[in-house]
DNA sequence: TTGCATTGCGTACGTTTGTACGTATACCAT
DNA sequence: ATGGTATACGTACAAACGTACGCAATGCAA
């Protein structure tokens, strides 16, 4: 199996404007990007040709334009980077990034009534493990299923 | 004020072993990462001169070892990059990875625990935010400058 | 004392990353 | 038709990265 490459920062900035707006041309992602930090458009070009050429994109022409779009999901990408984060700042173990997450002030009132829903999910998620009874709430999380 | 360079993946690694050991030696530092993944002595070598030249380290010579030290706090460093991270991949907004870190079931059963108690604590902290009753549990957190 | 192992230190080298230029071409408004 | 504008595409290039070699000096065991 191939050890897909990993993306850089900057290749993951682009990456998630493709993600957010689905397909687009280099002047949408161009456009949302540069909205955020200043870019060169042939960067963004550069950087999306990289993409495609790591299997993270696709493109074809439209007419004279061309149009990339994201061939993985972000889940995914998103799972192996901050994996590897986690595993070379704190040899594996999550915990301590979600603590430095929540002490670090950034999570909102608002927010904090989502997490707890979060974590009671969770929880109980782990105290029934027999197989068989789906939950309906939200998003049924399955912790290590083979999708796609 | 001088924008500290960033630290790459690797030296990451190497920085946290010194974090993790305190002062130490190449080999020290050599033996605890090398436990984990394979790294060659002389890497571990480059990497802390780099780290030092960096200014993330400094060190002596005692005798004919030379001595490494870390020169920065690991909160300070895992600020950074967890921001850097998180502006890349979410646009700032902490909570997505926080949602993702809960989600991909890398948390304990008994982590459930402090994870609720971390929560109990920023919400009160959220909501009393009328200085002066100083909290007991850990540390004061200095709210960030507002960002947009 | 003679090696052998260990370490410091300078140096190297292929890749990846960040950033962009230049040119040919296709499109649009005049 | 003509010139300005946008885009594709090939190419570039310095800096950072990951990884390590080689030599000199020092320490240790036989």
């Amino acid at each position: 199996m191939k050890k897909s490459q990993a993306l850089s920062k900057g290749e993951l900035e682009i990456a998630r404007a493709l993600w957010d707006i689905g397909p687009a041309t280099v002047r949408q992602i161009y456009d949302q990007t540069s909205a955020t930090r200043d870019i060169d458009f042939a960067t963004v070009q550069t950087y999306l040709r990289r993409l495609e050429s790591k299997g993270y994109a696709s493109s074809k022409l439209a007419g004279r334009l061309r149009i990339y779009s994201a061939k993985t999901k972000p889940q995914a990408v998103i799972r192996d980077t901050v994996a590897d984060l986690v595993q070379r700042l704190f040899g594996g173990s999550a915990m301590p990034l979600v603590r430095h997450l929540i002490e670090d002030g950034d999570i909102s009132r608002h927010e904090i009534a989502e997490l707890r829903k979060l974590i009671d999910d969770l929880e109980s998620s782990k105290t029934d493990d027999v197989p068989g009874a789906a939950k309906v709430s939200g998003g049924a999380k399955s912790p290590k299923e083979p999708k796609s």
